[in-house]
DNA sequence: AAAAAATATTGACTTGGGTTAAGATTTTCA
DNA sequence: TGAAAATCTTAACCCAAGTCAATATTTTTT
């Protein structure tokens, strides 16, 4: 059951079995049938989560009603509306599952706890979040560089297989353009 | 000297004199003058800097030789190719001064001693690089959602001050669009 | 298996911002 | 201060992608 998270975070720490025991006994696992929400917009996010499997999607709806996803997350990914979590802020995101999925959430005030325990896990995060922040970097940098066609075979690279799994749309919502454009930009593939 | 980058940690962590004495003592100060490279593409990066005055930028040179600005760095920020700090891999990025600049660098070896002697360095910039990453998600989903001239507006509400700091046609770099338009923009401001 | 819902494609038309080019204005520095 | 460099603005034209609308295809549900 939490074989996944363990590997995942020993990639970069050591942990112990008195340290296993208490991160392990702070996850909480919820399982999620497909278009269940985890976070909602304006409510309080009192979790971050580790996707064991399936899929989800974050994104902001804008004043006109449309979505705009910032963020997949399948296997191994962490999600969050991180802003909320440290802030004690109403979320502005939404997460829902893409997929029937399952993920182990830990509360604020354990990760807090966990910490001052076992500081190593600062370390942790530390360097997912510098990850996670040159990811970011790219994915701008990448925007501002590149034709729509160029951004969309990146994408294919960064996020391999998980074209699969997920609707074109949300492709096209994710890269900032319309289904219509990427079913052109696809077609124009194809051909060439 | 030192006072700036101190009040800026002390924002976040407290330190006592001997850890202060530890941590001052890896910094190296480099004056810039205006247009002098502080990173150059493709060198190695082993520092990250605080900007304790001035003003410098941080972008990536296309295929076609065009720059693109993912980061302005002016007083109590941080900037370097975190990439390539964190990866000891040669920098994608260049980093230049704007104006004048006195930064402090901290080199990677050092940063990795401190991180061992005084682990509430890993708490203090796992909570700098929270709000970065959250401070980049904002980005990409203003640009998702909003049109140039909203994105402009935002702009001058994130960096207050800044804009007349730096010259137009690199403001409109960062926000991806050609100077001809951010000088649209601007004129289409002012008559309404 | 049929109906309903969700997703994907295509075509016609429109438009915001890119491109090119020229000139105006401001800043730098010898 | 004056020349050179850097920066900003305006105008004309063009194109990639948006919009709107219709239809096709796939998936889900009953």
């Amino acid at each position: 059951m939490y074989q996944e998270i363990l590997s995942h975070i020993q990639e970069y720490i050591q942990l112990d079995a008195t340290e296993v025991e208490l991160f392990t006994s702070m996850l909480v696992r919820k399982k999620l049938r497909k278009r269940q929400f985890l976070i909602e917009e304006g409510s309080s996010v009192n979790y971050q989560y580790f996707v064991v499997s399936g899929c989800l999607k974050a994104f902001e709806v804008d004043e006109n009603g449309d979505e705009h996803i910032i963020q997949f997350a399948k296997e191994n990914w962490w999600i969050s509306d991180f802003k909320a979590f440290f802030d004690e802020s109403n979320s502005k995101l939404t997460i829902d599952s893409i997929e029937e999925s399952i993920v182990l959430g830990i509360e604020k005030n354990d990760l807090e706890e966990l910490y001052r325990k076992v500081p190593k896990f600062e370390r942790f995060f530390r360097i997912k979040l510098t990850r996670a922040y040159v990811a970011l970097q790219n994915r701008i940098l990448s925007s501002l560089e590149k034709t729509n066609e160029e951004q969309y075979l990146d994408f294919q690279k960064a996020y391999p297989n998980l074209e699969q799994r997920i609707p074109n749309y949300m492709i096209a919502n994710y890269l900032g353009i319309q289904p219509e454009s990427l079913s052109r930009i696809r077609k124009r593939l194809v051909n060439n």
